[in-house]
DNA sequence: AAATTGACCAACCGCCTACAT
DNA sequence: GATGTAGGCGGTTGGTCAATT
């Protein structure tokens, strides 16, 4: 079987790629990812959509850098939970597990130097002495059995993560950080205040049966998205300009003034 | 100014799980 | 209960850009 390659597209999502996703989790809602992904007119999976809107698109996203709190909380947890990420994830609102991934391979890496730099006092004589990353990663503290060496694999102790899974009950009921602030935040998130879960949406999607008015993105109009009713039409905001998408006939258009 | 290095980020891959049939 | 499929998750890779040499 050959398999062509123009049949899905992959890479970077461009901005009128990421308008029609938009539209698209506008109009069904985020979840039935393999039904955007046709409907919407992407070339795209259904997991590169689903992947797009959660680490990119989301409404709820923080674009900003992680505060010292957050980064904090990424490691108590990792210490507590291994590499979960998504898990860590909730507990951080706002954050992806992407990011957090991201923030944890940059932490560990600072970390692996820092420790090497103590142990070597001497400046090294030649660059070619220094290792290749995975050397210094296994410093670290890897655990695979296989050998095969991860950045990530520095806090995933195995005995800790066997426990994790039997006690993970308890564990939703631990105690609380010294960061007020963080719990607050976490509270207010998992209030329901923060839920981009998109119940009542209709899960039919191949004959289009799909209640416009309850569409979810809506609830953002106020942050986000603008609505434009009279011309049921929906504005986003991207890069400097806004891009209206007609709800209708599906007819995208860009607005620069 | 050019080359190199390192940090960060976005995206993909493969595996696992839940759910529908 | 078996099977197929979609979604979710963690691991990995590759590109970009800023800092450094």
């Amino acid at each position: 079987m050959v398999r062509k390659e123009d049949e899905t597209r992959r890479g970077p999502w461009t901005e009128q790629e990421d308008f029609q996703l938009m539209c698209s989790v506008g109009l069904f809602g985020d979840r039935r990812w393999d039904c955007i992904a046709k409907v919407s007119g992407l070339n795209r999976s259904g997991k590169s959509c689903r992947l797009r809107w959660v680490n990119y698109l989301h409404p709820d996203l923080k674009r900003e850098k992680m505060t010292p709190q957050e980064e904090k909380l990424v490691i108590d947890l990792q210490k507590k939970w291994g590499n979960r990420w998504s898990r860590i994830a909730r507990r951080l609102p706002g954050r992806t597990d992407n990011e957090i991934k991201n923030y944890w391979r940059s932490y560990t890496r600072k970390q692996a130097q820092e420790r090497k730099r103590s142990m070597s006092p001497l400046p090294p004589s030649s660059k070619d002495s220094s290792p290749p990353l995975s050397t210094i990663t296994t410093d670290s503290g890897t655990s695979s059995e296989s050998g095969k060496e991860s950045f990530f694999d520095t806090g995933g102790h195995p005995a800790s993560l066997a426990m994790e899974k039997t006690n993970d009950e308890e564990e939703q009921s631990e105690k609380a950080y010294s960061m007020d602030d963080i719990w607050d935040e976490i509270a207010f998130a998992e209030s329901g205040a923060i839920t981009p879960i998109y119940d009542g949406l209709s899960e039919r999607c191949g004959d289009f049966a799909f209640p416009l008015v309850d569409s979810p993105a809506l609830l953002y109009a106020d942050s986000l998205w603008q609505v434009g009713k009279e011309e049921s039409k929906l504005l986003f905001p991207l890069s400097d300009h806004l891009f209206s998408c007609d709800e209708i006939t599906g007819a995208y258009t860009a607005d620069y003034s």
